[in-house]
DNA sequence: ATAATAGTGTCTATTAGACAATATCCT
DNA sequence: AGGATATTGTCTAATAGACACTATTAT
């Protein structure tokens, strides 16, 4: 953070941002690639991204945070506030891409599983499609974005585990069977329908989820409806 | 991540790393600032950080990490590797720097106690000091400062309350009074001692602390001395 | 001897998990 | 009717927290 006054003629690397969009669509984590139409890795499966708007003058350009937005926005057509966006962290690895030192901030978002099937491909991709999580690692990807990808899926685990985030995998109103569909496919083993119904039950007697009316049948019985509550502890 | 091949005359932001370099002193956490020998915010406390090296060159110069255990260094005189450092999260507010677009990667960095004394000041810091994280929000502090340290504390106690991360912030052997004292700060609470002993003792039982020779009296009465185990799960 | 901390034991409430049993709904 | 899922209930083990008690050591 230190820097005499002539700091503007050292170099610069460039700053991009990188989405990890994710859904969850049958039973499965799902992410969103687009399919590069320029050189390098022309061709590849790769994430969303692109560079960052910046600039020395009086207005500096845009947030990090509205860069990706921005971004999320092109890419996938859904309005801005649609989808939660966090950081995860950036990836500066020199030699990453092979043109010009790049440095890439990394964000998840995730989709809500209504939504998913809406989200098209945006101006400067040639093709985007959802890929199962699940068999990535034999996809050849651009970049070091197999990396990216592992950091944010880890994020997302992590956050599952540790916050309220599940909710944002799920529709605005949900079963009990949906929000355990969530935890069984982010924490990759079958959890037990009574028990994960006791879990729930406290959310509820704790004022985070409320009962919503109506009834939908996810398996071969109609399951009641919840929601959440408000917003904010 | 998607460009043509005359990006490079786009305008790119400058990059830094700033450093929330932790310790624990006297039943305290506190952390490392530098007075800024240089405007702007002259004579005003900071986190100590710097630019990354990079270049388009075949060699892009350094990555992120290597910046950042650069300048803890430069700015601790301590031996790479004597210290835990990880990375936080990437911050680009725009206007965040007044005179240049700076995009600034905070890392966090804990010192254990021992060596908290031997940090002295780097070559451009007019001086360094040890600052209770308690009373921070009192003091001025240079740029976006503030925000980046609250957001580094929030994420070493995410960390404390989720992994072995308490283990960096306590000597080579210690007492079960030690490492209770890491989570009694961290957490902002005191902790009983007989219900803290049984959690440590689990720790032991799994294998993941072992005794070690010797006792040393933090209090009154001498106490066993425990290490961490080899490493890795 | 006394104060302070180390270390042990007990009890209760909460939670996770295994697992059985009943209720409801679709085909 | 039969199969699948929803929903409820029971039991056990692990854990957290409150709290009382004994042991050891510096002063």
């Amino acid at each position: 953070m230190d820097e005499p006054g002539h700091i503007r003629r050292y170099p610069r690397p460039a700053v991009a941002v990188d989405l990890t969009i994710f859904t969850l669509r049958d039973a499965d984590l799902q992410l969103l690639l687009i399919k590069r139409k320029r050189p390098p890795f022309e061709g590849c499966w790769a994430l969303p991204g692109g560079f960052v708007r910046v600039s020395d003058e009086q207005d500096q350009g845009e947030d990090l945070d509205q860069a990706a937005e921005r971004e999320l926005a092109e890419e996938t057509g859904l309005p801005t506030g649609a989808v939660f966006l966090e950081q995860v962290r950036a990836f500066g690895q020199a030699g990453r891409d092979p043109r010009l030192r790049v440095i890439s901030v990394a964000y998840m978002a995730l989709v809500r599983p209504e939504l998913a099937p809406v989200v098209c491909a945006g101006g400067d991709a040639a093709d985007a499609r959802w890929f199962s999580t699940a068999h990535l690692e034999q996809q050849p990807l651009a970049f070091d974005h197999h990396q990216i990808i592992n950091a944010a899926t880890e994020h997302l685990r992590r956050a599952i585990r540790t916050t309220d985030l599940a909710f944002e995998l799920v529709p605005e109103t949900f079963t009990v069977a949906e929000l355990r569909a969530v935890y069984e496919v982010l924490e990759g083993a079958r959890l037990d329908p009574g028990n994960f119904r006791r879990r729930f039950m406290r959310m509820v007697d704790d004022g985070v989820l409320q009962e919503s009316p109506g009834k939908r049948a996810t398996g071969s019985r109609k399951a009641r409806l919840y929601r959440f509550k408000p917003r904010q502890t």
